[in-house]
DNA sequence: GGCCAGGCCCCAG
DNA sequence: CTGGGGCATGGC
C-alpha cells in the first residue's frame, strides 16, 4: 500500500475547511453528504480506492516539485515547508467554499465554524447522532434573510441569500480560467477581491490566486516589502497557505 | 470591557 | 482610484 507524505493536521486545520475536527487521533468530516474519519494509520487505507478523496486530498497533485521550489527562495518559507512538510490544497465542494468564506468576513476562525455548523444543523440532512451534512444550495433554497439573521449569520445574510440566486455561476466558474472566474464569481454581493481568491484556491484549485488577509497583509508588510504575489509564481497560493499558517501558528506580528 | 476577527459595500473626495 | 465608516456577533 503506498504512505502518503501529507500532513494531516497542517491540511485540516489552516483554516482553509471549517468541516473539520478531530478527538484523541481521529479526524472527523462530513464531505458531499457522507461521514468519513480516520486516524494517520488508517489513511492510506482509507484513501486507497477512493477517487473522490484522493482528489479532495489532492494526493496527485506534484507536492515536492512545488515545495522545491519555493523552499529555495527565501528563509520565511523555507522554515514554514520545513515546519508543516507537504501541506495540501483540498478539493472542496464549491458551494460550501462559497458560503464558508461568504461566512469568514470581519470574523474570527472559531465563529465561522460555529456558523458553519448551525447551517449545518438548519438546513442540512441528519445522519447520525448530532452528525448533519453541510447543506446544498438546494436543500438552502428556502432561506431568508430574517430566519438567516436568527441563526446568527449577521450582516452576512444578505450575501448568502445573493450566493443562491448566484448558485449556478459556480458550474460555469469551474470551466473559466482564474480571471474569467474571478469576474463571474464577484457578481455576488459579499463576494470581493480576497473571498473571491479563496474560493478559486480551495474549489477550484487556482494556484495563482493569492488572497490577502489582515494575516498576509501583515506577513507581506513585515516579510516581503515591495514584493506582491507574483514573487512567487507559479505557486503564489501554496505560498500564501504555508506562510498564512505559519504566521498565525507561530504568533508573529503581535 | 474593549479590541479584533481569513472583508465587503458604499460613499465621499 | 483611494480612504474610511459601518456592519452583527462573539472570542479572547
Amino acid at each position: 500500500m503506498p504512505q502518503f507524505t501529507i500532513n494531516l493536521d497542517a491540511t485540516l486545520f489552516c483554516g482553509q475547511s471549517f468541516a473539520w475536527s478531530k478527538t484523541g487521533d481521529t479526524f472527523h468530516a462530513v464531505l458531499d453528504g457522507r461521514s468519513v474519519s480516520f486516524t494517520e494509520e488508517t489513511f492510506s487505507l482509507i484513501v486507497q480506492d477512493d477517487a473522490y478523496l484522493r482528489n479532495y486530498f489532492d494526493l496527485d497533485w506534484d507536492y515536492p516539485k512545488a515545495l522545491a521550489c519555493l523552499g529555495g527562495k527565501d528563509a520565511h518559507l523555507n522554515e514554514a515547508i520545513n515546519s508543516f512538510g507537504e501541506l495540501h490544497i483540498l478539493n472542496q465542494n464549491s458551494w460550501e467554499v462559497l458560503v464558508s468564506f461568504i461566512l469568514s468576513q470581519n470574523n474570527n476562525i472559531k465563529r465561522i465554524e460555529k456558523m458553519y455548523q448551525a447551517l449545518s444543523e438548519r438546513y442540512g440532512r441528519k445522519i447520525g447522532q448530532e452528525l448533519y451534512t453541510f447543506p446544498t444550495a438546494q436543500e438552502m433554497a428556502g432561506a431568508t434573510e430574517v430566519e438567516l439573521r436568527s441563526l446568527g449569520m449577521g450582516f452576512r445574510a444578505p450575501y448568502l441569500i445573493s450566493a443562491l440566486e448566484h448558485a449556478h455561476l459556480l458550474d460555469i466558474a469551474g470551466n473559466l480560467d482564474y480571471q474569467g472566474a474571478k469576474e463571474l464569481l464577484m457578481r455576488i454581493r459579499g463576494v470581493g477581491n480576497k473571498v473571491a481568491d479563496c474560493i478559486l484556491i480551495f474549489a477550484f484549485h487556482h494556484m495563482e490566486a493569492f488572497p490577502l488577509d489582515t494575516w498576509m497583509l501583515k506577513v507581506m508588510k513585515h516579510w516581503y516589502p515591495h514584493k506582491d504575489g507574483s514573487y512567487f509564481a507559479p505557486y503564489a497560493a501554496l505560498a500564501q497557505q504555508y506562510l498564512f499558517h505559519y504566521a498565525r501558528k507561530e504568533g508573529a506580528f503581535t
